[in-house]
DNA sequence: GCATCGATGGTG
DNA sequence: ACCATCGATGCA
């Protein structure tokens, strides 16, 4: 019975992941004894070279190269200079889509706090040596978890600058989560 | 509660 | 100069 998902499952729009990964578990095992379950309770979808928020907007660079990846590998870049981002690159190769991982219950270390995507990064340890890698690798990969009652909407957080794609309602959340960001 | 601000460094 | 953030501070 195996509930891993597939790499195949990344391969679809990035406002489609991030709704349907709500609810789902990471598994992140950096070392032999260390091995994270997280129940993801907040995303972001950045949707493709159009969506003024999304990093690829401003056209293929050193940086943003791995969202031209197809999907199922981590995007994963350093911002404030202190926290890092955690990102799943979604759709089919060459369409630079993302979904931001803004929030997280941790289920095996519940004394975690990782309800906000630096706080996420910086207690899982997750930083720049992950990135462009896969999400479906022994160390890293995602489990089908329990959908939670309702899926709420809101435009994203951080992203003013953005024009007409600012208000878009592309951050979505489990609102029983205390962990929201 | 909420608004404001500094830390800190990669990026274009 | 800006930034897909956080935590501290000030004031209510």
């Amino acid at each position: 019975m195996s509930t891993r998902i597939p790499c195949s499952f990344f391969r679809r729009p990035a406002k489609e992941v991030a709704q349907k990964i709500i609810g789902s578990h990471l598994i992140f095992q950096p070392t032999r004894d260390l091995k994270y379950r997280v129940k993801i309770v907040e995303t972001e979808a950045y949707v493709g070279a159009q969506d003024l928020a999304c990093h690829a907007s401003k056209g293929r660079t050193n940086r943003t190269s791995t969202m031209y990846l197809p999907g199922g590998v981590a995007y994963i870049y350093f911002v404030y200079g202190m926290y890092h981002m955690f990102n799943i690159v979604t759709g089919p190769k060459d369409h630079p889509e993302a979904v931001l991982i803004r929030a997280g219950e941790c289920l095996s270390h519940p004394d975690l706090d990782l309800s906000g995507p630096g706080k996420f990064t910086r207690e899982l340890g997750l930083d720049r040596a992950w990135n462009s890698k896969s999400l479906c690798s022994k160390s890293l990969y995602f489990r089908r978890g329990t959908l939670p009652l309702k899926i709420s909407k809101s435009a994203r957080i951080g992203v003013a600058y953005a024009g007409a794609w600012a208000p878009r309602k592309l951050r979505f959340f489990d609102p029983a989560s205390d962990a929201v960001s």
